[in-house]
DNA sequence: GATGAATGAGGTTTCATTCAT
DNA sequence: AATGAATGAAACCTCATTCAT
């Protein structure tokens, strides 16, 4: 939320000059798409996309009505636009951490995954899934979006590391995609969850997020291990 | 569809009961409040709350627009009624099956989980799911009914089968609550997907419902056995 | 204006009941569309079509705003239909009085012409003239609507009695074409500027219409006859 | 496009003038507002004064939004200038030519309109005739302008050659005024209909304009004349 | 002078709800 | 009980105008 990474530094600001910024005029118009996204995800994900009003939206980004328009043409501009943006950062992440780490698939998976999810369960990101759930019945093009983006890259990713982990002797031969979806669902609906019921008053989940990640990920590890530890 | 039997299985009345009047005309009066929600029901998990038009439930449910006013006060009541009904039938059942079944808990789970959520995956109940994902932030009194019908007594039952396990020494000693939300989100899961992202004509999940969840219970049991099938 | 005919009069009234309309209800229904497109009309001529609301065409024809969206879909749609309606009702006029005369060409250009171009300037169909004339441009399919409905056919009958008075030597062999449009446009500028110019205070034409028209005629019948009067 | 000669002819500026300066931009500066004249003038004569856009005004122009303000005052100051501008231009005009020219009524009438309502269908000041059909009720100030500067002038001249031709015998003790209309309404209608139906890609007139405005004149002569020729 | 980002009043259209029939 | 015509609040979006740069 409001994490605008300010677009291009511009040129090293002088040594004791509080790094001003270029002009109030300029700037604003640079951050103003990324300031009417956050506002846009954070109204669609708590009020869903016909109840959230494009007014709140633009009073959420400090901006007038009109200017919303200025830089969208409509309400569902603005939907496609969050998820697809919001959406094709998170995946980047997801894959460059996956390049950067290494070792045995048991290891890969209780670090990795644990990592991206939880990184991901914090950030506002985790709110698309909650959106995509309940929106793409109205928006179809969402739906090859979140395909071709999401689903299939993510199975590919966790799918290679179980099979690796097959491969390897460490996992036994079980159904690749089976697994994949038992590791992934709870995730998932984790995200969902944070954003519908456990946003309400009531007692909701009584359990830490992360120890549930681990605790998850070390059962069906131990589901699937192959010398599964006493 | 749990409920209504759809007007046309005329059975003939058995005797000692008046000779059944006009009957269509009569039955149809009967049914009308249970067509109005299986029509509210289909529309609100298809489209969502705000973006169904009463007059669309109506047309579905085949009367006009004002006589859904003389059954339900207003779309938001039509809403209530929708969810609290459809949960209660389906818990109600869920418990019966329980008392019905004994035997080790490993088998327990492994028949009552799989068949209770395979009748609600496929009955339209599994709809409420994705609508009380959906909805809940809007209607905070939904919270307060999924939390004290659902949530909580689902835990309680599936919990009560895990602990079993573990007193018995099927199960190692591990922590309750996760295992119980390891096993349930991937099922809670099915159900909404079945109604966003699954509904789509996108590829979507390959992979046969039911066979999915025997294998997640498989995984899970596997998972947190003291004695592990080779 | 407001001179819908009551549609399909109901029986014949019994002596002494005043003729009591079937329902308010009911009549209501049946005359809306006819009230509003009087009122469209009326502003569409006055305002212009995108000056004029939505809120005031319903107004004035007694209605609220929403109860205009029942009849017509949308502004435009009412500006389509009060063209072609008012359009084809007064041709269909006067080609029925064409139908019902006889004469020499001169004669019955002296009557016809004064007479239909007289009906129709003093009814609210003139100012279809004026709402074309400023309007075509924006919405094409009034031109195509238009030439088929009321160029053609109105060329065709005056060039056709000009032809006949040629054919029969009261008239010189002049251009059809030119003579019609000589004859026809000052009449279509008397419509047109009956709703702009002549509706303003300015002190305008000083001139009596009916007689214009009929010096009109007789100056161009005497342009083209063979034995001009003396 | 009476007045701006576009900037591209840059003639050498004639001896005694200080050396032309950086012209184009000073240039462009001067013709500012005549160049958004033009514009408006198009556009409203198109679309309509309400359906025009300021933007699509200064962007035609070359320049943006804001510069336009910087010159007029509003849109309507817009209106108001390009109507007040073009006819005074075109009015002037006649009455230079009519000064100029001399001969007999017949003769008079026969140069005299067809010249000039030829120069005025082809220049871009017909579309001011529509303009003011279709706006003058929006904008009452306009007819008075109208009044003023056009019919008055306008008749005053018509009319006096017509008296003229009757003073001395070429014509018929004719109602003057009465004849004055003949003769210039279809004038005034072929330049609205330019902009109006005639711009749309219907069949349209098929017509020659400067063939019929002859024959139009030739024949309200001949309707007047005291002899005919044969 | 020139720009174009920003504004917000105002226009069109929708839709939950009412009520006369 | 059932209907569906009518309502009007409210939502989306546009665009004339302003003003900081």
């Amino acid at each position: 939320m409001s994490a605008e990474p300010s677009e291009r530094s511009d040129l090293p600001a002088m040594a004791g000059t509080p790094a001003t910024p270029p002009a109030s005029h300029q700037r604003r118009k640079a951050e103003r798409p990324s300031e009417l996204l956050d506002a846009a995800l954070q109204l669609f994900v708590e009020k869903g996309f016909a109840a959230t009003k494009t007014e709140d939206i633009a009073r959420l980004a400090g901006v007038s009505k009109g200017t919303l328009y200025l830089y969208y043409t409509s309400k569902e501009d603005l939907l496609r636009e969050v998820i697809s943006q919001r959406v094709s950062t998170r995946i980047a992440e997801g894959l460059a951490q996956a390049a950067a780490h290494q070792g045995s698939a048991t290891e890969l998976m209780r670090t990795l995954l644990v990592d991206w999810w939880m990184q991901t369960l914090e950030s506002d990101a985790s709110g698309v899934f909650k959106l995509v759930v309940s929106e793409v019945r109205n928006f179809p093009e969402i739906a090859e979006l979140w395909f071709n983006e999401v689903s299939q890259p993510g199975s590919q990713l966790i799918g290679g590391m179980v099979q690796r982990g097959i491969d390897s002797g460490e996992f036994r031969p079980v159904d690749v995609l089976s697994v994949v979806y038992s590791i992934v669902m709870p995730l998932v609906m984790l995200c969902v969850h944070r954003h519908s019921l456990g946003a309400c008053e009531c007692p909701g989940m009584s359990l830490e997020p992360q120890a549930f990640i681990r605790a998850h990920i070390d059962l069906v590890l131990r589901g699937i291990s192959t010398h599964p530890e006493p």
